[in-house]
DNA sequence: TCATATTTCTCCCTATGGGGAGATTCTATC
DNA sequence: GATAGAATCTCCCCATAGGGAGAAATATGA
């Protein structure tokens, strides 16, 4: 499944959803990507506060095993 | 054009050469997409210390005209 | 060489992402 | 209802992304 995200909003409910899959708690995802539980709450609760660093995107990507891909027009 | 980025350097390295491409100097792009010149002189240079916000990436993506995608395994 | 534009840097400042610890609320399951 | 796990929240703290202003260093061109 591949999809464009526009907006923090739209990539945190996909990364969220994607932890659901996986039957992995707040607590579990925080202990494998090192990074801790209240980190996480924050960006995945908190509708329209939430910000991110990319070193965090990408801890998060390894552990839930996504591809993140940018595509230039031409 | 679709690549796929594993780490903050290879995106960073990415956006510059769109912006290049795209005959844009700092300056401009910083007026462009609503951050400083030293914001973006600042993740641009510096390797090796680059980092993000999220909400930085999209204002740049909205500029320079990319698209972000996720893609989930399964 | 000289002039101009671009990029990088320094200092200082503010805003905020993320951590620790602990309390509270939601959600199940019995 | 009770007990347990999960999620969210509050405080407080620290590290740092990004801004402003200006200087220095690097192109680029005449």
């Amino acid at each position: 499944m591949k999809k464009s995200f526009n907006s923090i909003e739209e990539l945190v409910t996909l990364i969220t959803e994607r932890r659901k899959e996986l039957g992995i708690s707040q607590t579990e995802l925080a202990k494998l990507c090192d990074l801790s539980v209240n980190g996480i709450s924050k960006f995945e609760s908190n509708a329209g506060d939430r910000e991110l660093k990319l070193s965090t995107l990408f801890k998060i990507r390894q552990t839930l095993g996504f591809k993140l891909l940018i595509e230039l027009e031409e």
